[in-house]
DNA sequence: TTCGATGTTCGTGAAACATCGAACAAGTTA
DNA sequence: TAACTTGTTCGATGTTTCACGAACATCGAA
């Protein structure tokens, strides 16, 4: 359980983005993400057996969307924002916005587990 | 050899359009089509068989992309940029700067053939 | 040490995709 | 009518992707 290659900013390739936000149950995961907050495994709703919901965050990890930070035998998600912005800027926020507004991904969501803020 | 289903501006979809952008070879054509020129298929220039090419022109129609005319037996295609604009604002800068940036599809280009401004 | 929880990896299909060459269709031109 | 040009469609092939369940690895707790 330790494989974790996370990209670099300068290795994230558009294709690669694109391509990993070809699949709706991705795109709404990165909309679940959309609000910075760091999220488990656990809290991540999704309509697919746990081994593929593991193959979708790895797809985006590799493409350089997301990163893992594992802790314990948990392991924990967030949106590379930031480096995202800083290598194609404005894309993710255009993506964001189209996919709030056609309501892709809408099959993922968050346990409010963590809810109390 | 009459096939030209071309959506409505309603029904370009965000993951159609990542899909079809997730192509190097569809990324160039876009690229190459992004000064709002129409172009004839035979100015267009790319590394692959004709009938691969016309496979990623109809992926590229199909998803919404581009629009296509016929013309006795020639066709000519243009880049859908203001619809595109409208459903999902922002998205083809950012591709399109992004991709720029990464000279992704640089092995497209177009045959200078109708260049005389 | 023995469970239980949490993810990853593996093995396996089904589906989609990229690619090619060959065959086809539809105009143009000779 | 007979070429020729242009683009589409077809069939084949190999790769990638998505999906699942089962097995495995890891860690914390009993």
């Amino acid at each position: 359980m330790r494989r974790a290659h996370h990209p670099e900013v300068g290795e994230i390739t558009l294709t690669g983005v694109m391509a990993a936000l070809s699949d709706p149950i991705r795109v709404g995961l990165v909309r679940v993400l959309a609000d910075d907050r760091e999220r488990g495994w656990g809290e991540l709703q999704a309509p697919v057996a746990k081994s593929t919901l593991s193959h979708h965050l790895r797809v985006l990890r590799d493409a350089g969307l997301t990163r893992t930070r594992q802790e314990g035998t948990r392991c924990f998600v967030i949106l590379r924002r930031q480096e995202l912005q800083a290598r194609f800027p404005g894309l993710l926020q255009a993506v964001l916005a189209a996919a709030e507004d056609e309501d892709i991904g809408h099959q993922v969501s968050v346990k409010d587990a963590t809810q109390p803020a």
